[in-house]
DNA sequence: CAAAGTGTGATTGACGTATATCATTTCTAG
DNA sequence: CTAGAAATGATATACGTCAATCACACTTTG
């Protein structure tokens, strides 16, 4: 009926309480023969070690290490706002998250902050990650070392991380492109896209799901070709004052990237009737306040704090060696103005906004 | 550095071990002076008492219940499975979670189960509620028990239950009208509405949310009184044939309730490219399906399993003392036919499909 | 004044695991 | 065959808490 103890499993396999525990801690010292005693036992009894008990034995505490991206991006403040607002809550389950920033996206940032966090004592690390093979070397190292590496938001080369916890961004660009296409009503019209920059892989993700769901579904939707605005609010702002400025029958308009203070100043000059279908990516302050007076018309947000949450959950069963908890895959949600949140945190944006 | 001790406190208070776990364990016989002296103490510390020690101490284990309605719903059947699906993964932090069957949506059948499940030993119970004071005196019979009591996807009446963990209703209506009406495009429309049945609180907030978006923002868009479908597919699809049939100039459809099975059979015959545009909620086998090959275009998802894992969540901490985890609103998910899950979640429902 | 009750201290054995020490047995090489 | 290494057993302590017990001093009460 109860859950069988190290003991029980000791004894069922005819060896001693001290050979078991040389088995499932790899303690090495100890025979082929009785290992494979200990693990059949361990099987046949369905043995699961008390982690709580192991735990507290060993006065563990979990030590997490987040690594996102420096400077003033609203996206990630989210994130390490709500790490911030967990750490006590964390706490009580020996659980320490420090967030560590990583300059710039670029990989030598990347690759040097990887490298300094070894012999750190971290036993999880969360990386905002980028597709290089660069980071063999430095990851590798973590890895050997006991540290377990997982994908935030953007992922890693998959062969050297445990798990990605982010969205899927091409089944975002085809939301984005569904939601675009029907928001014109059968009529015919013209998209504008905005982009940060083609070497980011979650916006090429994008895009190409865009892409993917307006030529095949919505023939009679026009694409301009995508521009690129380095996430720059003020580039984004004078971007999206040309193209619909030149009257160039812009119906829609899709901020694939960062920077929509530029696309809502640009919108909020418009005669909000006529003005174009706005898709933009991310819930800030700038973006919610833009939903609710009506200068934007979608928000896809990825909710961070889901992320985070999924990622601290993930990182624990990993470091306790089981599996994660089944879950389902992350959806972005859809935000339109009237299914906007009501809740701390959003209140702790608003004291942020306009910055 | 560390965290302090029962025994820290103790010691700092000048009382013995002993007095010191009467008065955080309650356990009486302690001089007034003696007790306010401890509780200094632990606040001066920041004494936390180190729950996985308890448990591991008075071998708890957390015993949860979720009355659920009874009956061949879909919804609820997702919810089931995922809880059993969990079940393996609590088992290792001691919480055994117990769907129990509801007969019915009525009054009775839920009070007769509350009032069932007193003396079980239960330490916690998700309920899916109903606005009804008849429920007042088997809950708090429960609560006199140290049962903690929440409600689930339906809210019980706010001063018998510790938290409510459910979508906003009315959010969600207001969300479907604003996707309904930019479906539009801005030329107009009628809109046909199908709901379970006006008791259905959830029903009403919908319809209520509904209605505010599309005549506040959307004033070329005329809606039909809704129509009763008590959740029959055979109701539902009767229904939208006799509406779409007679050519009355529907352009979009929006099933509040259930029986979905019935909407999709019906558009299933239509013209993909003339058909109105049709929403409604909660993802299914059949729903999903529906998306999938165009027959509907919008499906409004409450998201069972996180409702489930954050119920769970929430549950654990009452039932410990201590404050639920800060989390966001929970948000409906809103699913096209291009974001659709690739999960097991998914591939699990195929399984039951057409049925 | 004895009996009963109250407030307190002191101590102890669980709970299931980690970790360490030391003694013993068994294997392997020379 | 034997020294030394490798494998194993036996045992103890600690982690922080719970729950129980015994002992004592000090009221209250009949």
């Amino acid at each position: 009926m109860k859950n069988p103890t190290l003991s029980d499993v000791a004894q069922s396999a005819g060896v001693s309480y001290a050979t078991a525990d040389r088995v499932i801690n790899k303690r090495g010292n100890v025979a082929e023969k009785s290992t494979r005693k200990v693990r059949d036992a361990m099987v046949a009894l369905g043995y699961v070690r008390n982690v709580a008990a192991a735990n507290l034995s060993r006065k563990r505490i979990y030590r997490l290490a987040f690594l996102l991206p420096n400077g003033p991006n609203a996206f990630y403040d989210r994130i390490r706002s709500h790490l911030h607002g967990l750490s006590d809550h964390l706490a009580k389950d020996q659980i320490s998250a420090t967030a560590i920033g990583v300059d710039a996206f670029a990989v030598g940032g990347l690759k040097s902050c990887l490298s300094a966090i070894a012999d750190q004592g971290f036993d999880g690390v969360a990386v905002v990650g980028l597709q290089s093979t660069e980071l063999e070397a430095p990851i590798e190292r973590l890895v050997e070392q006991g540290v377990h590496i997982i994908g935030l938001v953007s992922d890693l080369p998959k062969h050297l991380r445990s798990a990605y916890i982010g969205i899927d961004n091409v089944a975002a660009g085809r939301t984005a492109a569904r939601l675009v296409g029907v928001s014109h009503g059968g009529q015919s019209g013209r998209i504008h896209i905005l982009a940060g920059s083609t070497e980011a892989h979650d916006h090429a993700d994008r895009l190409a799901g865009f892409y993917e769901v307006i030529h095949r579904d919505f023939p009679n939707l026009a694409v301009n070709v995508p521009v690129m605005t380095c996430d720059d609010p003020n580039v984004v702002k004078a971007e999206v004052e040309q193209a619909v400025d030149k009257s160039s029958g812009i119906t829609a308009l899709y901020n694939i990237g960062a920077g929509n203070a530029g696309l809502i100043d640009a919108m909020a000059q418009l005669d909000q009737a006529h003005r174009p279908f706005c898709v933009a990516h991310e819930l800030m302050p700038d973006t919610c306040h833009a939903l609710q007076h009506g200068h934007i018309d979608l928000v896809i947000d990825q909710g961070p704090d889901v992320e985070v949450n999924r990622a601290l959950s993930v990182l624990k069963a990993l470091i306790d060696g089981r599996s994660p908890p089944p879950a389902p895959d992350l959806v972005p949600t859809i935000y339109v103005r009237d299914n906007l949140p009501t809740d701390p945190t959003l209140a702790m944006m608003k004291d942020t906004s306009h910055d």
